[in-house]
DNA sequence: TTTATATTGTAAATCGGTTTAGTATGAATA
DNA sequence: TATTCATACTAAACCGATTTACAATATAAA
C-alpha cells in the first residue's frame, strides 16, 4: 500500500522544481536549454524508482488522453471481434490504448457511448455506426475530434471510413449462382437501412435484372435469441419449397441458416445451394463447405488505423478519405456442384 | 468547439460556491444542510445545460474511475470474446466501464497491460492470467485492488477466481469415448503449464488409467500462424495411423484439427471419433456434428462480475471465493456411431 | 445580555501533472 | 560602466473536480 510516486518527489529528491522534472520527461529539455548533466540526473533516478507520470493529471491539463474509443455492433461477433483485436495491435505499437463497447445497433446506447467516451477524453472514435447518429456525430466532429467509420457509413456525414464494395460483392455472388445454373436465388438477411445491407440488397437485385429472374427477400428483424432468427428463416423456406439458392446477407444469419437448413433434411447443393457474406471457419468446416464473401479483415483495420493515425498526428483538418477495398469469393462446393443431376 | 461547461461555470452562474455544487451533485446536500430550494435551483439548471461532471479531475481527486480492466487472452476467440460481451453488459447496468486487453498469454505484455491499467487507475481486474504474473497480481492485491481470475488460476496466488471444472470434463469426455469402444485415444492440445489445460490433461489420463489404456498425447505450441498448428497436427496423426479417437483440448486446436482431418480425408466418426472441449457453431454444424464440452459462459460471466462487484461495494478485505462450474457433454454423431459396424 | 447551537453555506487545499511567464547569473557588447 | 543576451532553471497558474475546515447568521437556552 506503499504511496506512489509522483513527479513532486522526484523533484524534492534531487532539489530542483517539478517544472524541470516535467520539461525533462517531455523531451523538451534541449529546447528549455536544461543542462545534459542534469538530464542524466533525473532520468536515472525516474528509472530507478520506477516514477511513472499519472496519466490522469495528465489527461486533464492536456486534454489528451491517447485513447481511442471503439465501437463495434458486438464483439462477441466475430468480424467485429477480428477488427477489434488487429486494431488493438497497431494502436498499441502507436502508444494509443483502446476502449471498446458493443452499440447493438441500438442509436440511444450508442450516444450514451459517445458521452462516456467524451466523458474519458478519448482522442479518436474508431465506429461502426447505427441509425440516426448523424447529428451526434457531426457534434464530435465539430468538436474537433476525428471519427473514421467502417463497415457501413452515414451518406450525409462528411467523415473518413472503410468499407467493402458491398455491392458488387452480392452482385458477383449472385451471378455466380446463376451462371451455376440456379434460378430461384433468395437473399436472407437482417432487416437494415444500413448503408453495407442496402448496397448487398442492390448487387443482389441488379445481378437478377440482368437475366430478369424473380428476386426472393426475406428480412427477418435482429434478435440476439437464435431461435427469433431460425423461427421465421424457417417459415420462409417452408413456405416457398421452390428455392434453389440461398446468399445470406451476414455471417450470422448465415449460421443460423445452416442450422435451419440441417433440421430441415434438406441437402446441400443437391436440393439448395448456398452462399453466405463474410467466410469464417464454420463455412469453410461444413459438409459441404460454404461458398462465402471473405472481406480482407487485415486492410480493412489496418486502413481504418492508419486514417485514424494520421488525423491524430496532424491536427491540420484535412479531406476525409473514403476507403472501400474488395472481398474475395471463396467458391466452395455449397455452390459449385451444377443442378441438373 | 464551444469550451466545454464547468462545474465552477454552473456556480457563477447561480453565484454559489462550487463547493455547494459539489455536494448537491454528489447527494450529500442532506448531509451538508443545503437548502431544498437550492438543490433544486442547482439541479434544474445541470440538466438544462447538460452538465456533466469530468471525469478526469474526479478521479484524479478520488482515486476512483469506475472503470474495470478485463485481459483476456485473445479477445478473438470466441470462448473469450462471449464472456467478454456478458461481463460487458453486466458491468455497465452498474455503472462501470470495461477496457479489455489480449495479453497472447505474454507475460511481458501482461505486466505492461497491468502498467497501463494502473496508470488508468482502473478498480478492479478481471484476467485469465498468463504464466509467471504471480509477483505482479500480488502486488496489486497488496495495494488493495480486487482481482478475480477466470478460466485458469494462480496457485500461488490467493484470489478469487471462477473457472469449470476442467478434469471431470475431459475425464467424462473420455470415459464416454472408452464407452463407445474407442481404445486408442489421442488427446491433442497446445502446451501450456496453465492449471486449465494441466486439469484436463489429468482427466484425461485418468480416464485412461481405470482400463490401463495407453495415452497418446501430442501437445503444440500455440501459434497466431494457424499453418504451424496445422502442420505438427497432420504429422501427428499420419504418424499414429491406429488413433480411433481424438479428444481437443481447446476450440481452437479443435477446428484446426477438424480441418486437418478434412483434409487427410479421414473420416468421421467412421475412421476416427472426435471430441473438444468449448462448444461453438463450428462442431454443432459440422457434418457429422461434433461433441464437444460446452462452457456455461453466462454463469461463468455472472460469477465473475458477482464477485467483483462484490468486492468493489464492500472495500473491506473479505476472504477469497473459488467458484468451479461444471461443464456439459454435447453429445453429438462424431462419437455417437459404435465402432465396430 | 450573553452564550450555545443549528442552519446554510463557502474559501482554500488537494489530486499530479503541464505550461506560462519569469528570475538569476555570467559573459559579451556598446 | 551600463546594457544586452544567452544560459539554466523555477514560481505560480491551471486543468476540474472533491474535501476539509471554518464563517456568517439566526435562533434558542442560560
Amino acid at each position: 500500500m506503499n504511496k506512489k510516486i509522483s513527479i513532486v518527489d522526484i523533484a524534492n529528491l534531487l532539489n530542483i522544481s517539478k517544472t524541470t522534472v516535467s520539461f525533462i520527461l517531455n523531451g523538451r529539455a534541449q529546447e528549455k536549454r536544461i543542462s545534459e548533466e542534469l538530464v542524466q540526473k533525473v532520468l536515472k533516478l525516474v528509472k530507478e524508482v520506477g516514477y511513472k507520470p499519472n496519466s490522469l493529471a495528465k489527461s486533464l491539463r492536456t486534454g489528451k488522453s491517447n485513447i481511442i474509443g471503439l465501437m463495434v455492433e458486438d464483439i462477441s461477433n466475430p468480424f467485429f471481434a477480428n477488427i477489434a483485436r488487429l486494431i488493438e495491435d497497431r494502436a498499441y505499437e502507436k502508444g494509443y490504448r483502446i476502449i471498446y463497447c458493443s452499440t447493438d445497433n441500438d442509436t440511444a446506447k450508442t450516444q450514451e457511448l459517445i458521452g462516456m467516451f467524451q466523458d474519458r477524453h478519448v482522442d479518436g472514435y474508431i465506429m461502426a455506426p447505427p441509425k440516426d447518429i448523424e447529428e451526434d456525430v457531426r457534434d464530435l466532429i465539430k468538436s474537433g475530434l476525428p471519427v473514421v467509420m467502417f463497415d457501413r457509413y452515414l451518406p450525409n456525414v462528411d467523415t473518413d471510413y472503410v468499407i467493402v464494395d458491398n455491392q458488387f460483392s452480392t452482385y458477383n455472388a449472385t451471378r455466380h449462382l446463376i451462371e451455376q445454373g440456379y434460378s430461384k436465388i433468395a437473399f436472407i438477411t437482417f432487416s437494415s437501412e444500413q448503408t453495407q445491407m442496402l448496397d448487398r440488397m442492390n448487387g443482389y437485385k441488379n445481378a437478377l435484372k440482368e437475366d430478369k429472374l424473380k428476386p426472393y427477400i426475406k428480412e427477418i428483424d435482429f434478435n440476439r435469441n437464435e431461435e427469433l432468427i431460425k423461427e421465421p428463416l424457417s417459415a420462409y423456406l417452408k413456405k416457398n419449397p421452390g428455392i434453389d439458392a440461398i446468399l445470406f446477407g451476414t455471417d450470422h444469419i448465415g449460421t443460423c441458416g445452416l442450422k435451419v437448413i440441417n433440421q430441415l433434411g434438406v441437402k446441400v447443393p443437391d436440393d439448395i445451394a448456398i452462399v453466405s457474406f463474410d467466410d469464417y471457419d464454420v463455412f469453410e468446416l461444413h459438409s459441404p463447405s460454404v461458398t462465402a464473401i471473405a472481406q480482407p479483415i487485415e486492410a480493412i483495420a489496418d486502413n481504418i488505423i492508419s486514417l485514424l493515425l494520421k488525423k491524430l498526428e496532424s491536427n491540420s483538418n484535412q479531406t476525409t478519405q473514403k476507403i472501400t477495398l474488395s472481398t474475395t469469393l471463396n467458391m466452395r462446393n455449397s455452390s459449385q456442384q451444377a443442378l441438373k443431376r
